[in-house]
DNA sequence: GATGAATGAGTGTTCATTCAT
DNA sequence: AATGAATGAACACTCATTCAT
């Protein structure tokens, strides 16, 4: 029930909006009555709470796994964390809609916990970047914070625009968006010229 | 009066949200009672709509004298667009708030009256992405519809974290962007092994 | 500029009612400002008793014609009451609705201007009867006092359901009430065994 | 408290009419709190449906129980439809004004579920006075459409004057009308004449 | 004569939350 | 584990009315 709960108040947040959903929609969603749901959360922001820890718990999970890989390059590193992002927002619209859009439901508290994974992600990008850098594979011209910011704007921008049944797919995404934050979009003869 | 209120609308509503701001909370600031709200407004979504008209206008009028300017590349005209909307949203981070997060207030109408022109700018950068493409100034093998989504990402994300007052300012942000959509972010060697 | 306010008003007020009806409603028919109608009336009740006035002091004073010609006997007198009544209705539907349905948002003041006039307008019809039953025309077992409320009630009752462009004209209507009323509904061979 | 709150309504609205009384009228008389209200109905206008819903419906059932007997003549039959009328009347006098003032306060779906019964109502009392006449019992020359409206008329205005605890009991009051309908008015030696 | 700006009290309705059962 | 009744605060919106110009 719980978990039943969880799902559908993804699926009404997301859709129209966190405020816009009340508890009694979730409920009659579910067959239930609104007792029920004050049965398993405090409140209606412990909902949200648990939706947003999930998604970015799950995200560090997956980026974890991505930085422990010690045989990939860091290009490669973060090729894998865009795929990653646009995969997790594809499957999941909806939860990433919550995500991106109604962190500001959540109280002091609330917010503390779960405002340092979201940097954590940011700057665990950051960080492959600096790396690449400082290794060699990435120009030193460039600053890695800024950059992260560029990537992860990249990246998370298909949350507003992306149809999971559009013609293009997660990977061709990715590829399109890698090759333009590794290699860049203008032609090679203009590469001549510098 | 209408201008005033407009204004404080834009600042509470980016500040706390649509549906967070109440009319009174709009008048109290103001000094004024409810009854003026809507001598000036029909409904609160009005308020809203005339904030995404004037938002999503005034972008696409600045574009337009971009586009306008025939002495320019593909380049430069794709360089002054995000610069165009970084310098924006740094001036109006509020309006960017409620212009990126609080559209789904308008209803079916005003939607109606919105959604085209924000899809008329971001076919204005596609259109400078295949006309890069098709004049080599670009490559030919990323799609210029992807890229104009990419590019959007990089700058309108911007919103999300950049902070006014920070040691970035919007044309050192605007550079760091530009080389790495124009030029990549890999080092020059990388190109050599290719 | 008065007299149009006035008719608008009974055409809103009777078609929607007197509460449902606002004042921007009534200036924004005539194309005025709200102003306008304050400079003409003192309130929205001030033109509800210009309604409701005019329209029992035409009653009264067209009851008074009939009452004063001598040459008619009481049944005609009566005659004449309900066709003038039937006929009113008729003319002025909308007038009648305000007249019937909206008193009760007159205050203490305004009630007591209108009501002696309906009652009498009431007891002009009871006196008809009664004479009628004092010379012998009417029969004396009948109150008519109850009498008077039973005639009205026919007639007044047409405002409920009557249809100006129906098939019934309202001297066919006034005929088929009056035989009723005067010679009842039985046949005449019930009478014969009485 | 469903049938608390709809009696109370009733009261009130009846008293005051529909618009002039508010939620919380009715739910402080109740002393509970408006929320109450909303738990036991959508709306307003929903506790109005059941007012207008219950008052004729509780007039079909006791008509149908009249138009069931067989052993009584068609004037019998009129007679006991003019008493229980009245009589529902007096016995509720707000119910009734509810019923004649306030029915334009139901929207059109609301209304589609009432009218009918009105109709079927006077259509009722139409088919009696028309198997009169088939049977010899009432005249020809008169239409039993337009005497239905004139028997309605007559028995529905006691609402807008009879005082429950007047001097004239409703069966007087019944007698009395019956008379003039079935009988007519008139001395027998007026009919001489004829 | 008429306008336009402003008021302020009121009203229907929503909804998160509580709690006894 | 779940229900159903009730609360109470908030909120969008309406509207009669005022008044300086």
């Amino acid at each position: 029930m719980r978990e039943k709960i969880i799902n559908t108040s993804i699926a009404l947040f997301g859709a129209h909006g966190f405020r816009e959903t009340s508890i009694e929609d979730i409920t009659k969603e579910l067959g239930v009555t609104k007792g029920t749901f004050y049965y398993y959360f405090t409140n209606k922001e412990d909902v949200l709470m648990h939706i947003h820890l999930r998604f970015i718990e799950g995200l560090l999970e997956q980026q974890k796994a991505i930085l422990d890989n010690q045989s990939k390059t860091n290009q490669e590193k973060l090729h894998d964390n865009v795929q990653m992002v646009i995969r997790n927002i594809r499957n999941g619209v909806q939860s990433a809609k919550v995500f991106f859009r109604e962190m500001k439901h959540l109280n002091e508290h609330h917010t503390s916990k779960v405002l340092p994974k979201r940097h954590e992600f940011q700057r665990n990008i950051q960080g492959i970047i600096q790396r690449g850098i400082d290794e060699g594979e990435f120009r030193r011209d460039l600053r890695a914070d800024m950059l992260s910011f560029a990537v992860l704007g990249v990246a998370n921008w298909s949350y507003f625009w992306f149809e999971p049944d559009g013609e293009v797919s997660e990977d061709q995404l990715t590829d399109i968006y890698m090759r333009m934050i590794i290699e860049g979009i203008q032609t090679k003869g203009g590469e001549i010229d510098e």
